[in-house]
DNA sequence: ATATTTATGCAAATCATTTGCATTTAGGGA
DNA sequence: TCCCTAAATGCAAATGATTTGCATAAATAT
């Protein structure tokens, strides 16, 4: 439990506060390996009879975002859905379409950057991120 | 306008009726240049004085979309727009955070279509679509 | 322990989208 | 042209996710 404490540990010393749904939001996110909604998430609080409120869990949520905690994933069901950052860059996902599983995957984004240098010099925009995301079947579901 | 009268034969042609609601929704997708939301398009048709219910929008978007002719888009605000299909393929967008313009980019899907084949048979996925959005500053914001 | 400020809970509002159902209407055929 | 039938529409109300207002609780620095 070493990375719960360190995530802790760092909003500490940021000037946040350590609440009980804080600690229990940021377990709760650890344990996932799939990206999350902020009821999905609240269910499986309560469930372990943590109990806070569903509000608390849209607000804590957009505020660990806001600090980078989590990142914000988007699918295509347009349900907000957050995951813990990676220690460095982000995540993409293979979503099956079928059961909604969601994997991740490796991609190079490095890639992306000299596309994205080019959109930026073509469209006269800066940019400054992207999603990249799959959708297809699982095994289980094909 | 011989666009719009295309794609009204073709339905016709599926067996699908032209009403008034299909053809003014058809035309107002075609006015605009970037994708747009349901009640978006249906404060524009309304402005225009002919009256469709909201509903009637929600509706045949969705129907639209299901047989081909707009594609959904999903931004990161989580509210499905969409846009007319290009005649093949499908289009990528420029996003500005700040004043959420639009602007359709040019991607070469194919060199992605390598990596969906090597996510596929990495995770035993069938890979069948993909969605890849740039967020960034227009020139004006930036 | 106390003050101060952040975080929480509860109720109610909001916003996008969907559903049920009764009515209208497009378009093929008599 | 009139009618028939399925397809499409409108209206009202439901649903589901997310947000807001406000008063209370409770985490930390002092």
């Amino acid at each position: 439990m070493k990375r719960t404490e360190f995530i802790l540990q760092s909003l500490r010393q940021n000037g946040h506060r350590i609440t009980k749904a804080r600690r229990a939001l940021i377990k709760a996110l650890l344990r996932t390996k799939q990206p999350v909604a902020a009821l999905e998430l609240h269910a499986r609080i309560s469930k372990s009879k943590v109990a806070i409120d569903r509000v608390t869990v849209y607000r804590e949520l957009k505020f660990l975002a806001d600090i980078g905690v989590v990142h914000p994933v988007n699918l295509k069901d347009n349900i907000q859905r957050y995951e813990i950052a990676p220690v460095s860059g982000h995540k993409h996902h293979l979503v099956c379409t079928a059961c909604k599983t969601v994997k991740n995957v490796n991609v190079a984004c490095a890639d992306l950057h000299n596309l994205e240098a080019l959109l930026g010099k073509k469209n006269n925009f800066i940019v400054r991120e992207h999603s990249l995301e799959f959708y297809g079947l699982c095994a289980h579901c094909a």
